[in-house]
DNA sequence: ATGGCTACGCTTCGTAGA
């Protein structure tokens, strides 16, 4: 069973792209950020004509988050139960389309659009730590719950966790950008650490460092990209990977999204 | 020269991405 996930920074500006993707790849699962649609808009014909279930949880133009199976779609979770909403100052807080899980083939997948932090004392990354603290809470009652649960968290992290996943940390450090600060850091280690020992399977099995490459400044051509995208496997999963793979082809091109999807295949 | 892109919407700029 082949399981992937990709930010495709708007569904309906790659529709076309996600279906050809789809038949080439015959992945089984397909989890999906940034789709940018509400469910209203959400583009469920381009998936139902290539054979897959989908569920989606969009809410506004922003976020959006959807979950591709053509082994099983069940059990549909929109928002993890922990999850906080963003409060800006003065406002009712709001609880924001960036989390979606279903059960595929025995497979629990949470298709994850982490906050992006946007500045080091922007208000959205205390939102941002809070978020990954309130995911790994809930993660380890489910782990508690089923020590050898089938579990899989992917999605778009926003987060470096190595100096070599962005192609120049110091530019990263002397600009002060996110990302790759102490904090982040240490959310997203905290769920490859006790008690939760999740793994990330595809960073030993590719060689390709990153996947995203911002669409600015030529970052693509020049392969200054940033390893943000990742699945973390409960330990029971884990043990079942056979592959894995970073498609890098599919960043290039016209109309392409600045992540690339990320791929495992399970035995 | 310190830029360069892409997408969204009650669109023709402001917001967001990272």
């Amino acid at each position: 069973m082949k399981i992937a996930t990709w930010n495709v920074n708007s569904i309906r500006a790659r529709a076309d792209r996600i279906e050809d993707w789809l038949d080439k790849t015959e992945v089984d699962v397909l989890a999906l950020q940034e789709t940018k649609a509400t469910d209203e808009t959400f583009p469920y014909e381009i998936f139902e004509y290539s054979g897959y279930e989908v569920a989606h949880f969009g809410i506004s133009q922003w976020n959006g988050v959807a979950i591709a199976s053509r082994v099983g779609l069940e059990d549909v979770e929109r928002t993890f139960p922990s999850q906080p909403p963003f409060g800006k100052p003065g406002e009712e807080p709001v609880q924001e389309a960036r989390a979606i899980g279903a059960t595929c083939n025995g497979v629990r997948v949470w298709s994850l659009y982490v906050p992006n932090g946007r500045g080091i004392e922007d208000p959205h990354m205390s939102y941002k730590l809070d978020w990954l603290s309130a995911l790994h809470k809930d993660t380890s009652g489910w782990l508690k719950a089923d020590p050898g649960a089938q579990l899989a968290l992917v999605g778009d992290w926003n987060i470096a966790p190595l100096d070599q996943d962005v192609w120049d940390i110091d530019f990263f450090r002397e600009n002060q950008m996110t990302h790759v600060t102490a904090p982040e850091r240490a959310a997203f280690n905290a769920f490859l650490e006790e008690p939760l020992n999740l793994v990330d399977a595809v960073r030993p099995l590719t060689d390709e460092p990153y996947t995203y490459w911002d669409y600015t400044k030529g970052r693509f051509s020049k392969n200054e990209g940033m390893r943000i995208d990742f699945q973390l496997l409960s330990p029971a999963l884990a043990q079942r990977v056979v592959a894995a793979q970073i498609d890098r082809e599919e960043r290039e091109g016209a109309g392409a999204s600045d992540h690339t999807p990320v791929i495992i295949e399970i035995a």
